[in-house]
DNA sequence: GTCTATATCGCGATAGAC
DNA sequence: GTCTATCGCGATATAGAC
């Protein structure tokens, strides 16, 4: 899944950096076929070990996913919603709308990534699998951190946007996911950045930065 | 995923009148869970049979998941787009918008079909899954009938509404998809009517209904 | 900390009786 | 048209050597 591993794993004891292969392998895995068509065996050879290996770090599957999920997340939240990882933290509304269409950029290039949402937030809409609390609460997390964005940048346009902060939130999180299943089916024909940026100027929400120099160090 | 068999059962020949029940309960068991995690076993169980007897009527797993896809395909597509079922058939622009709408209401009841589609086009974005080339072909000509009706409603709006109908479409059909997931994971927390309509009437395309009263019959 | 070896299970698929 | 029986495979998981 992700193009280079999650954390730098230099100053850590080997058990820490095996962890972390083993991490690495299974979000990389993950996201191509989704959770339940992997096997122990397939992320072993992954990171080069036997599947009785694994099971010397992690107690079973369902918790390498989990830990999977949780280490994305600390590491992608950062950007757009700061009060999830530091609450307090002051953002201008207008940076964090960019750093949203900065995250669909990043996106773009991270094919695996996106895999690994849209399959797992499928399977996990089921109520007996793994994940399903956990997307359940990142939903609900998410959806309140966008209507937040929504009503502050309501404030701060001009002229005042027309929007109801609670409806454009849950459209906004919908149109992101949906456009991605399209986009992963057939890239060329879901640029994903514009659509997002469209859809933000139809409400007179647009980012304040030019559509096409945003950088993606964010 | 039904909430009733597909077709109704009383003209036909037992050989088909079983098909029709395996075929019932293969979409049923890929709705709950995706088709990777159901087994021939699980199918034949709910079908009341054994696997064996399964694999009389149907050469594989695989096969299955197409007819489940196909049968559910051709008995939906009508109300929307009857140009796939009946090319030719004159449909005014309006009333193919409160069909659609209507498929949002309809799907809101049929928790089963949603899953199906949710999960199987989440997992279809593999290039190695069966169903890929299926998924990939379904995108491509629901949007291009979206991007027709919505060329067709722009014309038809009074006020003329000014939009990009090839963008709408890939943002509608987004939009219905995301929801979906979202609605999956907390119904009450997404009502998926109100919120396309919202979405359409922000584009000066709300269809020419009340919004209460839109019939489910269609 | 990682290995080999093994136990136990369920899978998709086939062959052949009835 | 459906069954039982069986094949070959790969799954998760455990035990114990090194």
């Amino acid at each position: 899944m992700n193009d280079r591993p999650e954390d730098a794993p230099q100053r850590r004891s080997k058990g820490e950096r095996t962890r972390a292969r083993i991490l690495d392998s299974a979000a990389e895995l993950f996201s191509r076929t989704g959770f339940n068509a992997v096997s122990l065996r397939d992320i072993a050879a992954h990171a080069g070990m036997t599947h009785a290996g694994l099971l010397h770090h992690f107690p079973g599957k369902e918790a390498m996913l989990l830990e999977v999920l949780a280490r994305r997340d600390r590491t992608d939240a950062r950007t757009v919603f700061p009060g999830i990882v530091r609450p307090g933290t002051p953002a201008r509304a207008s940076d964090r709308l960019r750093g949203l269409v900065d995250l669909v950029v990043r996106n773009s290039r991270t094919h695996g990534m996106v895999a690994l949402y849209t399959k797992l937030s499928a399977e996990a809409t089921d109520p007996g699998h793994p994940a399903h609390h956990y997307f359940k609460e990142r939903y609900r997390v998410v959806r309140a951190e966008l209507t937040e964005l929504v009503g502050a940048l309501r404030a701060e346009a001009d002229p005042p946007a027309d929007v109801e902060p609670a409806v454009v939130a849950v459209q906004l999180l919908a149109l992101m996911d949906g456009l991605q299943t399209q986009w992963l089916l057939e890239p060329e024909a879901v640029p994903m950045e514009a659509l997002v940026r469209a859809f933000l100027a139809g409400l007179g929400l647009a980012p304040d930065d030019g559509a096409g120099r945003s950088p993606v160090s964010a």
